[in-house]
DNA sequence: CATGAATGAGCTTTCATTCAT
DNA sequence: CATGAATGAAAGCTCATTCAT
């Protein structure tokens, strides 16, 4: 018999340690981007070594692809775990930009990680096979409700998906992305409850007047 | 007789040394965020020497609170040379909203050096005495806009130019800031002539719909 | 019975990775040296992993040790199938010059690892119990050649074989070894076949008229 | 008045700075070749470090083409050095023959960084501009011997100072690049003044045996 | 017989910054 | 007002090698 067992735990040790290094990666590198994050920093943070993430993923840039990836599988993750309403086109439009915002503001290494991207002019996610897998789901979740909503003929029939999904992203995405300078602009903290729960609300109602009949 | 005319000529250069270190700086910061712009290249785009910049700006961080001012002061400037038909609140905010979509469209600089000071949780423009004065007007330009569309009643009272302002810049910033990231996933280049347009209608009737009774 | 196939087998395919590992070993040191040619490269080349280098070789010390005695014993192969004409010394001379001259312009990894090696300071060879054997066989086909002279009263007495045998390899070897910077010194591509003709005409006469009476 | 003399002694001191890091190089270099020769022991054995090198020469290549510069040069100003008998054109070929073996025995660094630099394929001597005008004098030295010998009816016509000065540098240069491997190849310490003795005297009469009518 | 995982030292290079004039 | 020289820390990465199965 092959020494099978022996093996598996090294393999699962390993796994292990590939897994650290990138979540690791993904903290550090939402924290202070492509450039401001060390792997000297990721390593530690993941109680390995510099020398482990070229062994796992080549070179740092193989590293921020491999993060890039996986907080896209996150996404794409829970946004399948999203059900909606659906007999209500109204309230599962709602449930939608709710679950959209919120996803924003509790995982901001989400919005700094693709703004770290975004800086790099979309370099990394060009080389990334599974990423591109990722973008259907997304939007189908919009599109779904607002199908709904046209065959009830409660939606007007010319929007779009890809508009209202996009409005959706940019108001919940901007209002974390940008809160710091927003902030100091406005001279109000975003951030607070009250403050985010008026934009909620806010988000909520533009997004239903904009694609109501 | 003092020697006024060769200090001034003498001010004048120092002057331009300054002027085209900090506009290096914006392009730098711009192309590369805080972290990958490095003092020497910014030197040596601007032709100058490194030295030079802890001579005007003290360091690093005071030449990116530089850059920071300057590109608010630039949108502030640009904000101010809009005049909004005070007749028609419709098109005036229409006005106003192609404005700011067209201005972060045109000065992607803008977007990437905000993106950069996000990052960095806005650490450099509360240190900034400047920044702070120029939120007002911005905001003002909406809403003067929903002023006169609530006179005339064809504007909801309940609706605030805070809420509306944030729905302007973030489905202009957004579409700007994550283009890289959304081509990929939606498939489409966002930047195409056609998309934009497409993007700036829907964005010019959203905001209608959102606000008007 | 015991297995015997299998065994064979088995070390049969265990000679194949030791000599592929080897001959890798030869064509990196000679292309890089000791210091340039990484052991990781080594294995790459030949299709196996560092671990083997360790298995079979010790370490990459062992590993060059090997690769000189190899290139040694390639040499001395050479050497053994070559056979002089036994009645007439000048011809045989000019025999065994072209074949020392055109030994070094065909084996250029011959004259790489040997540079290496005196680079070295002659660390390994003198580790290398086998490669001090190599040495008699190539003096002895310059000797029997010069032998014959003599006897034949075409040779000077006073003549050795010692220096007639560094004479050749001198010649031989330097135009080979330096050929880039002499080129460059020279204006004159070594390598080009015109120049390297003229060169092999020139060290069998200046051979001939050093030695004869 | 300007300020002459600091600059003066910052320049001298710059000066002294390149010119030790430009020394440690090339002791470094021979003693170890390119890749073996790290450019913080170089900075350390010039009491300086590392930074200045990629101050001075821009990056490691940088300070091997300037070492490889500064050998020439230096075996340039040797050889200008030599005045030769013009009435003796044996005398003369003998005493440029015994300027260049002894060169070569006296100058291992500048022997031991040609094979580094013919390892690479004269990669960077083909970068500088400085060294291919050193090649004349060298050759020169060689041709006014010949010459002279020609117009004496001492020397064959048909002989070009190419071959000889080939000749020449490759017997002295083989000699101490390969002293290691030779010596263990012919069990002989090749470096012993009796050897290196019989070796110069040897290389005179062969060259003259080799030229002359 | 073979291999995936891990290690620590070292590499070349770039960084922001200060010194001395 | 300006500059060449110098600095130390840290960056990303590769090295030869060993461990545990």
């Amino acid at each position: 018999m092959k020494p099978i067992k022996p093996r598996a735990a090294h393999q699962a040790r390993a796994q292990e340690t590939r897994q650290s290094l990138l979540h690791a990666a993904i903290e550090i590198f939402a924290a202070h981007g492509l450039h401001g994050g060390s792997v000297s920093r990721i390593a530690e943070r993941a109680h390995s070594h510099d020398r482990m993430i070229y062994y796992y993923f080549g070179n740092k840039e193989g590293l921020f692809i491999a993060a890039l990836e996986e907080i896209y599988r996150r996404y794409n993750e829970a946004e399948a775990s999203i059900s909606l309403d659906t007999d209500n086109p109204a309230e599962a439009l709602a449930t939608a930009v709710r679950f959209f915002v919120r996803y924003f503001r509790d995982h901001p290494e989400f919005v700094t990680v693709l703004n770290s991207e975004n800086l790099h002019r979309g370099k990394h996610i060009s080389k990334s096979l599974r990423a591109s897998q990722y973008s259907k789901p997304a939007i189908g979740l919009v599109d779904s409700a607002l199908s709904m909503g046209k065959q009830q003929g409660l939606v007007r029939e010319t929007v779009t998906s890809r508009d209202v999904y996009l409005m959706i992203s940019a108001m919940g995405y901007f209002y974390q992305s940008n809160q710091y300078t927003l902030s100091a602009f406005l001279g109000e903290k975003l951030q607070a409850p009250q403050s985010y729960q008026q934009w909620e609300s806010f988000v909520v109602d533009a997004v239903w007047r904009t694609v109501s009949s």
